[in-house]
DNA sequence: TAATTAAAGACAACAAGAGTCTTTAATATC
DNA sequence: GATATTAAAGACTCTTGTTGTCTTTAATTA
């Protein structure tokens, strides 16, 4: 069990357009470049990040992708789940009445959900900025 | 992601030993066929369950399964370990110095890990006996 | 010795993830 | 309108991990 490489590819250019100055679109060579990606694989992601409506894509020359202006500081499981799905982690397909193993996976679970909800893409940002600061004294 | 099933089926043969009186062997085909299962692939799950400790194995007749006399109370944890190892969920191969991604990424899985750890399989009998009780009234 | 049972390993089937390539559609610029 | 640019979509392959079967070996009891 363990989380896609794609989720990984997802934060990084999450957080690379949440730097990126006034709303610059930034075309998906750029993107893969950066991560030493193939255009094309990157660009499936991109798509499911478009859909679930964490950033914003025009085709065309002067195109790319940016950050969702209707979006609202998105969390870690914003983007998770927009490359992840979310099914549960068990899932026991026969679901007996009132089952206690599946209650206490679901509430496991729960706990690193509400964690990923809690924490913010821009809370990471202002953590680095701080480091940032420290150093610089 | 997803646990595998050969999670759900460790934690369904490891509640049916605790159940069983007075440290009693079950050979492999009885549990199997109570879970619907093929009695060696079965066989493959409880070795591991056997190496970590969790119960013990007796080859030849009236041999078969039981819980570890040495197990002091497993927790949910204790049989996922077993079945799925111990690796991190989220694993960049990179590993930035301080990367912040990775730090969020563990904590949340912290907070799973956690509270598999505090649940113990008696936990869960114990609930089912008192829920039995109460419907009894 | 014979019957029983777990362990081990080779192997096959299947599913999901990772990645490539090609075609299509939309947009800007000239 | 023609051309260049760029995202989206779909078919396809490759790899990896899970699931499962089958056979052989080793240990134990009777
Ligand atoms: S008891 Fe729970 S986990 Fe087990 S088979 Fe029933 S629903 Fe599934
Ligand atoms: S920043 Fe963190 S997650 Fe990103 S490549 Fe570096 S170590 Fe990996």
């Amino acid at each position: 069990m363990k989380y896609s490489n794609a989720t990984n590819y997802a934060l990084h250019t999450m957080l690379h357009l949440m730097r990126e100055p006034n709303e610059n679109a930034v075309g998906v060579q750029e993107l893969a470049e950066m991560q030493k990606l193939s255009p094309t694989y990157l660009s499936k992601i991109l798509t499911k990040l478009t859909k679930a409506g964490l950033i914003e894509s025009a085709p065309g020359a002067k195109g790319g992708y940016k950050l969702a202006r209707n979006q609202n500081d998105p969390s870690f499981y914003d983007v998770i789940k927009a490359i992840e799905g979310e099914a549960n982690l068990f899932d026991c397909t026969i679901h007996h009445e009132g089952c206690l193993i599946e209650k206490t996976m679901r509430q496991a679970e729960e706990n690193m959900k509400r964690e990923l909800q809690g924490k913010r893409l821009s809370d990471l940002i202002k953590e680095v900025e701080q480091h940032k600061k420290a150093q610089r004294r």
